[in-house]
DNA sequence: TGCCAGGCCGAAA
DNA sequence: TTTCGGCATGGC
């Protein structure tokens, strides 16, 4: 059947796994779409890309103008990674509506939508989101995987996945309480453990309640946020953008600060970049954090 | 080895 | 209100 522009069909492989087809799919690749930053649950896995969402283990292959979702069946993918993929979203019109605001600052938006043409924004699970930000402040990507598989394993929930093995969930906020700041020592997280802990209280309780801040608007959903402890702009933009949808939030990290100063050394106004600025800023981020930008 | 990492807190100025 | 040291830990 057709879905806009593109087909999706659904079968299964020769180990009796569902599988979801999509073919002619603009504008996008799962391998830049997960080496970005915004998720730190999947990796490369001998030529395709694995992990863990929404509590189920997926595998995902490209080739041949077809992408192949492993382990999702029709009501997952209707349910869950249609929307978790961002494949409901016109990407054609969103870079449309990026160059326009940006194109005026010159080329290099141009390049870098060249050069990421294939990053979308996921929709993760809000409480996942909001937690991996936390961990990732002054920290490192490669060790914030580590710290959160490592977290999964100790307080997530096991399940078996379409290859047979055994996997595990992100650990909810309950688990994190209740393991308090003892039960999360074995991960490292260092100082940020107690912001964590902090993050699934607030939650829980509704102090913080993620599903009215889906309906607010930028200003009040940052704000909302950012009464957690060891959730400042920052924290808060990215989850917002991953985790809440709201693609209008440009995250300004050290790799942005280097793209903006080197690029843009006259300025920009960040606050007239549009509904998309999100968009925009994860193909600056890639652009310059995985191609090393022009140069 | 030392610098740095998808920053933020809390105190000082 | 803005500035700035400190923070846990380990990747490179």
């Amino acid at each position: 059947m057709t879905e806009g522009k593109f087909t999706v069909s659904f079968t299964k492989n020769e180990a009796g796994a569902d599988v979801t087809v999509l073919r002619g799919v603009p504008y996008f690749s799962a391998a830049q779409t997960f080496d970005c930053g915004q998720c730190f649950r999947f990796n490369e896995v001998n030529g395709g890309i694995e992990g863990t969402a929404f509590g189920r283990f997926i595998r995902i292959e490209e080739g041949g103008g077809e992408v192949r979702l492993i382990g999702v069946g029709e009501s997952d993918y209707r349910g869950i990674f249609e929307r978790y993929l961002g494949l409901s979203e016109d990407y054609g019109a969103i870079r449309e509506d990026i160059g326009k605001r940006m194109g005026a600052y010159g080329d290099v938006i141009f390049n870098a939508m060249e050069c990421a043409s294939g990053i979308r924004i996921l929709y993760q699970d809000a409480w996942e989101a909001v937690a991996s930000f936390i961990i990732s402040q002054n920290n490192n990507i490669p060790r914030i995987k580590k710290i959160i598989e490592n977290m999964s394993l100790g307080l997530g929930e096991a399940f078996v996945g379409f290859d047979g093995k055994t996997h595990y969930a992100f650990p909810t906020a309950e688990a994190v309480l209740a393991a308090g700041e003892a039960g999360l020592a074995p991960f490292k997280m260092g100082f940020r453990a107690r912001y964590l802990i902090d993050a699934a209280k607030k939650h829980l309780s509704g102090e913080v309640d993620f599903e009215k801040i889906e309906t607010l608007g930028a200003e009040e959903a940052q704000k909302a946020l950012m009464s957690i402890c060891g959730v400042g702009p920052k924290v808060a933009s990215c989850a917002l953008l991953f985790g809440f949808h709201k693609l209008e939030f440009f995250p300004v990290d050290v790799w942005i600060k280097r793209v903006l100063a080197k690029y843009y050394p006259g300025g920009i106004d960040i606050s007239a970049l549009g509904a998309y600025a999100g968009v925009a800023q994860q193909y600056l981020f890639y652009y310059e954090r995985y191609m090393g930008g022009e140069e």
